[in-house]
DNA sequence: CTGAAAGCGCTTACAG
DNA sequence: CTGAAAGCGCTTACAG
């Protein structure tokens, strides 16, 4: 009974070979599931193969497809619809998800990069992340294609990436709450080095602009993303002396926070208060009251995420592409006119 | 230039070789990133395999470690926090996570354990699925262990699980509302056939019992762990005749549908109803008011699921374990007693 | 710095 | 049904 040796080296075919008296053919054969294996001869290489945990030492590629995917805040919503979907697109095509949170500074934990050499991914896809130079080029000699979407810092020129239109998706946020008849409408914007919250910035300056509004210094307020920022934001602009009557949350988070801070000083959404979410999360569909919010093709932008990154391998010259996926502005109930105010 | 040759079979260190016109060692030693080598040599060498899209086919194991996880509904709140939580104890103990979302029948997908079978995992963690013994029996004589995370369906002996106290999270829960002088308490129950669910209803039926107080039909209410079961629950409860002034949502996205059902109906929470959730997700503490919860340490269990699968290889005497956590009431804005209704 | 040779762990026709 | 033999794609001491 060699079943203890848990910590002995494993048995080759070979060993297992001798002891079951038994070619090594015959066991590969029963590894395998091929005919031609009397069946007793099968049950006691199985049983031997039990036993000592055989595991195989080298196996023909192609091994099963992997894709690796490195996401920044995996538990929040918006990093697990994310990741969902693209969970979903690999799926069809039969390909294994390998899932890696990563830090806060959008970055992989340390030797992550070392870890998906020795995976060998026929891709990889990042979320919200961003990737050093030298890293990108050990994937690049490794020939295991990368595409980013809604990449943090300064994006690399030859990495694919996919977005949303966040510039026109600002836009739409703020061109709606005007026409509500707001004037003063504030803002949280996102981390600046995201081109995605820049973008929804420029675009809400854009609609301001375009409608004979200025843009104020006190009503844009900065943030993370996160629900907290929402909330802190929030009450300082609803504080101000001459407090917005709309406001902008770049974010479904943002505006969860924005519904805590209106609360918080008694003020109800949206009669006191409009406020316009980004992303349309499920979570804006159960809000009270349910959030208006730009909608986000996370579906689309995932499905074509994993289909840019199994043809890059292939097409090379897709490095090059830059993919921008519609948004829609959803209305819903917490905007309203300015007279309800 | 050999570049467009994407469909030809890849070629072999052998092949590269002859090209290179060096040895087949040579070209081993560069892709290893060994000593000794010319930099020239080494980059000419380096040229041919990015040209040849060069990649293994064997390989040494140990190959880079994974764990397959399958889990039920990856998008939800809690499916997302449960993976996440995973994820980092996989990560700190550098093992892959491969991520699959199961079907609405809490099974996978046709093929997928041939799938992991090729991706020989360390471990296999389900997540509020279940497996047939025909596939549980496949992974064992693979020697792959397998461990549930809150199983659905009737649950195998030999298979290890993971749960919190549910039969406690439910008393505790319905006890907190008697204490709060409430005797109609209202209850939206999950699938049957988790025993997470049935355990919650108990503890409920235990609790009234021993205020003295019966269980009555009419307000127990079945789901299926949706926020639109307790939209429409919730609405069935407070439209009944005789109305409770409580409700024991037996989860946060029951409790947010809830709120939506009291909204609709033109009553605030907790002043003309309080509620109950379970699970403790982040949405809780958004939730306005914020969500007096029963705390599920997903953390503690995600962490737990990890350490077991790895260790079940070594010890598989700890195929019969089922271990349970704690679970705590955390008391927020959405309960207050009787008297305010 | 380079490569011939031995070796590893496996698979696969094919002869018996 | 079984296994000897050839072969595959790689790695690794070690001699030059």
């Amino acid at each position: 009974m060699p079943a203890e040796d848990g910590s002995r080296s494993r048995a080759t075919l070979h060993e297992v070979a001798a002891q079951a008296d038994v070619s090594v053919s015959t066991v590969s054969k029963v590894l395998n599931g091929r005919s031609g294996v009397s069946d007793e001869t099968r049950a006691r290489i199985e049983a031997l193969l039990q036993d000592h945990r055989y595991q195989q030492r080298t196996a023909k590629r192609p091994a099963a497809p992997l894709i690796d995917v490195l996401c920044y805040e995996v538990d929040s919503p918006f990093g697990s619809e994310v990741v969902a979907s693209i969970e979903q697109s690999a799926r069809q095509r039969r390909i294994g998800m390998v899932l890696t949170g990563a830090t806060e500074q959008s970055t992989p934990y340390e030797h992550w990069l070392d870890d998906v050499l020795r995976r060998q991914p026929v891709g990889v896809v990042l979320i919200a992340c961003k990737l050093s130079a030298d890293d990108r080029q050990r994937l690049r000699s490794r020939n295991i294609p990368l595409v980013m979407v809604d990449p943090a810092g300064t994006p690399a020129p030859d990495v694919p990436s996919i977005g949303s239109a966040d510039w026109n998706g600002g836009y739409q946020a703020t061109r709606h709450l005007i026409d509500l008849g707001h004037t003063r409408i504030g803002i949280i914007t996102g981390p600046t080095d995201m081109m995605a919250s820049t973008a929804r910035l420029s675009g809400y300056r854009a609609a301001l602009d375009s409608a004979g509004l200025s843009s104020e210094p006190e009503l844009i307020r900065p943030g993370h993303f996160h629900h907290a920022d929402g909330l802190e934001q929030g009450r300082a602009l609803l504080q101000l002396p001459d407090r917005p009557t709309a406001i902008f949350a770049s974010s479904d988070l943002y505006a969860l926070g924005v519904y805590e801070a209106a609360r918080s000083l008694g003020m109800t959404i949206p009669g006191d208060l409009s406020v316009v979410g980004y992303d349309d999360l499920r979570i804006a569909q159960w809000a009270g009251p349910p959030l208006t919010t730009v909608h986000v093709p996370l579906v689309a932008m995932a499905e074509q995420a994993v289909h840019l990154v199994m043809r890059l391998g292939d097409e090379p010259e897709l490095a090059f592409s830059r993919i921008d996926i519609d948004t829609t502005l959803v209305v819903r109930a917490s905007t309203a006119p300015i007279r309800a105010s």
